[in-house]
DNA sequence: TAGCCTATTGAACACCCGTTCAGCGTGGGG
DNA sequence: CCCCACGCTGAACGGGTGTTCAATAGGCTA
C-alpha cells in the first residue's frame, strides 16, 4: 500500500473526487485541501484550472478504456455500478457522470467510445442469434448508447448538490433495476405494431437524397 | 404589439433568454443589461438570484403545459423544434433544456409532465392499434420519455458555451432527423430475438418480492 | 561545502459576483 | 403646492475565485 503518492498524483485524485462530488466547478482550494496541499501548487503542476480539468479528462478516459466498461441497456447503470464498486474507481465514474452532465469535448469522446463498445457487443449478440440485425448497426448502437447514458443523466443530482460516492454503486444499481423491466420490454416486444412507419421512412429517405421525409414526427 | 412591458416582465424574459443562451449561472448583470435595467432592480423585484430562477422555472413550466408539448420518440426533438419555431417560445425551450441539464426540482417535474403526456399518447396509439400494449404502461412511458430527453441532453453544448437560439429549431430538427431512423427501427423490430429475457426477469421479479433478479445486466 | 534546481508555501492581487443602500426623479393625492 | 410613495439607479460592500510571486526548505550535483 503506497503511503503517499507524489503530490501531482495526489492532486489529480483529489480533483477527480471533488469534481465528482460537487460537480465540475468546485473551487481549486477545496481540491488543494483534499490533497493536503496549497492552492498555488496545483497551478505550479498543472498550469491552470482548465488544464487540471483536461488532466482529469485524460485520466477518466484512460480508466474507462482500460476497464472496457460497456454501458448498454438494462438501464445502462448495471455495468457502471459494477465498476463503481471497485473502490478506487468510484471517483472516476462519478467524474465521468459529472462530465457528461457538463458537456464539453470529452463528453462526445466518451459517448463515441461507449457507442463503439456497444457496437461490438451488439454484433456478438447478433452472431449468437440473440439480437436482431439492424440495417445500420452503427447508428443503432449510437442511438442505444445515447438513450442509455442520457436517461441516466436525468436522474443525477443537481450541479452543486453533492453526489455521495460511497452510495454511488447502490444508487446506480437501484436506478438500473428500476428501469430494466420497461426497457427489457421495449427491447423484446416492439413499440409499434407493424413496420409501416419504418418502411415509409426509409423509402422516403432513400428517394429524397439529403432531406428526410416530411414533418410527421414518428409515433405519438 | 406592446412596446415596453412592465419592468418585471422584461426582466423575466431577459432572464429566460440569457439563461438559455449561456446556461443557468449567467451573471445577473448580464440579465439586467438585456432588460435595460440596473442589477439592483432585479433583486428589488425578485428578492434574490435564486428566486429569479424559480420564477423562470414557473414560467417555463406554465408555457410547456399550455403548449401541451409532447416530446416522444422520433428522436424527441421533433415536437420541441416545432414549438421552438414559434419565435417567442424559443427562449423558453432553451431554458427548459438548460434546466434539464443543470438538474434541480423542476427537472424532475418536467420529466414527470412529459411522461404523463407520453402516457396518454401511447394509450391513444394502443387504442388505435398502432402501438403494442405494455404490461406496465406508466413505466414504459417514463422510460421512453427519459430516453428521448436524455439522449437530447447529451448533444447540448457545454454549460458555458452559448446556445444559438435563432438556430435552435433547425438544430433540434436536424438532431431529431439524425436519430429517427435508428429509433424507428428499434421501435419496429425488437432488439431481442425472443422474449426469454423479459420472461425470466418478470418471473424472478414477481417471485422475489422487493429485489429484482440477480446481477445479470440485461442484453449486451 | 557551495551552488542550483525543484517542490512548496502563504500572502497578495485582480476580478467577478450577488446583494445592500442611500439617494434620485416623478407622478398622484392631500 | 407640498410631500409622500414608488420605481429605479449607481456606487459600494463583502465574499469567493483563479492566479501571481517572492521567499523558504531540501536534496542533488559539482
Amino acid at each position: 500500500m503506497e503511503l503517499t503518492p507524489p503530490a501531482d498524483e495526489r492532486i489529480l485524485r483529489a480533483a477527480l473526487q471533488r469534481f465528482a462530488v460537487e460537480g465540475l466547478g468546485a473551487p481549486l482550494r477545496a481540491v488543494a485541501q483534499d490533497a493536503g496541499v496549497s492552492a498555488g501548487l496545483i497551478i505550479h503542476h498543472y498550469g491552470s484550472r482548465e488544464k487540471l480539468l483536461e488532466a482529469c479528462d485524460r485520466r477518466a478516459l484512460k480508466v474507462t478504456r482500460e476497464s472496457k466498461l460497456d454501458v448498454m441497456s438494462g438501464g445502462s447503470g448495471a455495468m457502471l455500478a459494477q465498476l463503481a464498486e471497485i473502490e478506487h474507481h468510484a471517483p472516476v465514474i462519478g467524474y465521468v457522470l459529472r462530465r457528461l452532465q457538463a458537456g464539453g469535448p470529452l463528453a462526445r469522446q466518451l459517448v463515441d467510445d461507449f457507442a463503439a463498445d456497444a457496437l461490438v457487443y451488439l454484433e456478438q449478440g447478433t452472431a449468437a442469434g440473440l439480437i436482431n440485425p439492424s440495417r445500420d448497426p452503427e447508428a443503432r448502437a449510437r442511438a442505444l448508447t445515447q438513450m442509455a447514458l442520457g436517461s441516466l443523466l436525468l436522474q443525477l443530482p443537481a450541479q452543486r448538490e453533492p453526489l455521495d460516492l460511497t452510495e454511488l454503486p447502490a444508487w446506480l444499481r437501484s436506478y438500473s433495476e428500476a428501469l430494466s423491466a420497461p426497457v427489457l420490454e421495449i427491447y423484446s416486444v416492439p413499440l409499434l405494431t407493424d413496420t409501416s412507419m419504418l418502411d415509409a421512412y426509409v423509402a422516403a429517405a432513400s428517394e429524397g437524397d439529403s432531406a428526410a421525409p416530411t414533418t410527421e414526427g414518428a409515433p405519438s
